[in-house]
DNA sequence: CACGCTTGGTGAGTGTCACTATCTACAGTG
DNA sequence: CACTGTAGATAGTGACACTCACCAAGCGTG
């Protein structure tokens, strides 16, 4: 990695400064090392903007402690970070719907209510007989995915590690979540259509 | 929409250019308007690039017959193309295992391969004892989340349509499907540390 | 038929974003 | 006391998705 990268991390406030022993000279530890490697995770890897992978480190930095919240912080980062007001666009009302028949709890500032409510709506514009229930199996298996995601984080005891590992599990894997599904997919399609 | 950006789309090649009645005047139909609400929803809702939704589009054009077709030529699309070279980086060899033990048949070249293998790869260097097993209820699921996908496409007869619907399914539907999985780690966070 | 308004098409510009090249000042080394 | 190398800061780069401004050529109205 080129040091002008390091410098522009720390410029941005991503990686904290190191112990400056001198004017020119500063120290480094493990720990910026672990942090460089996360912060090339959640950009590089997962496309998280420089500003939404601050607020997950700085979210991770100081409630160690509480899972919960670090979940909830890390949960509201979106890579594309439309400053849009939080106005009751069309379709809210087919999430709620969603979220009731699950039996979930869910805050009402989620943005993921606002992406599942566009992505619908996208869908409807272009046709597709699209409603909530079309969602329900997907979401049952969506929920399988948290369980299991959370048991991951059962035997961890350091409240550090945990958190940087809520951090891995709910934002790193997403990409690769999606690259079984096409995996899956294309598996599925070669099984049903012969080839 | 701006009519600045229709033209741009026109430009790029992500719109057909409408009939010419003459030097300064074309006519666009219904179609026209069902791509553009394609478009919108490829590059807005999800996040792929001009090029990319253009491979996929043209794909949808060319291959209406062939949903098997459309898919591959679809799921090969990514939001950004590294020009990476397909070498076989570390972490191949558990994409491979991982591949095995699902019995599933997936293409060599299939840019999902590297994004597991890249996922895996950053897992590892944060310290998580991350391996392909860890993986395999996930790819579980993923399956069970393309059964899904397939099966919505069963009841549609269009070839065109058909065609198109694969799109929405597999690359519209990701971002919801990622929002589901954020609720359900909501949910199951608060249910879990009581709220 | 003249006149203003609109449209299709095109080249150049904008804003954003993740870097990156370069410069200055200075610390340590032989 | 040159020489190497780092910290920190300023400004620039390239990619990308638009967006603006313009021009020639219609179109509709009087």
């Amino acid at each position: 990695m080129p040091s002008a990268t390091i410098k522009f991390y720390l410029r941005e406030r991503l990686l904290p400064p190191g112990r400056a022993t001198a004017a020119t000279q500063a120290e480094y530890g493990e720990a910026h090392l672990r942090r460089l490697r996360l912060i090339r995770a959640l950009i590089g890897v997962r496309g998280l903007t420089v500003n939404a992978s601050r607020e997950v480190l700085s979210a991770v930095s100081e409630h160690e402690a509480d899972i919960h919240q670090v979940l909830g912080l890390v949960l509201g980062a979106r890579p594309v970070d439309k400053d849009v007001e939080p106005d009751d666009g069309p379709g809210t009302s087919d999430v709620d719907a969603l979220v009731a028949q699950m039996g979930w709890h869910i805050s009402e500032s989620a943005p993921a209510r606002r992406v599942i409510a566009e992505t619908l709506e996208s869908l409807r514009s272009l046709g597709a007989d699209c409603t909530w229930r079309t969602l329900i199996p997907y979401a049952e298996l969506a929920r399988q995915t948290a369980v299991l995601d959370l048991d991951q984080l059962k035997d961890t005891e350091d409240s550090v590690e945990r958190a940087e590992r809520a951090v891995l599990l709910t934002v790193l894997l997403e990409p690769a979540l999606l690259a079984l599904r096409r995996m899956a997919q294309e598996h599925e399609s070669a099984v049903r259509h012969g080839s």
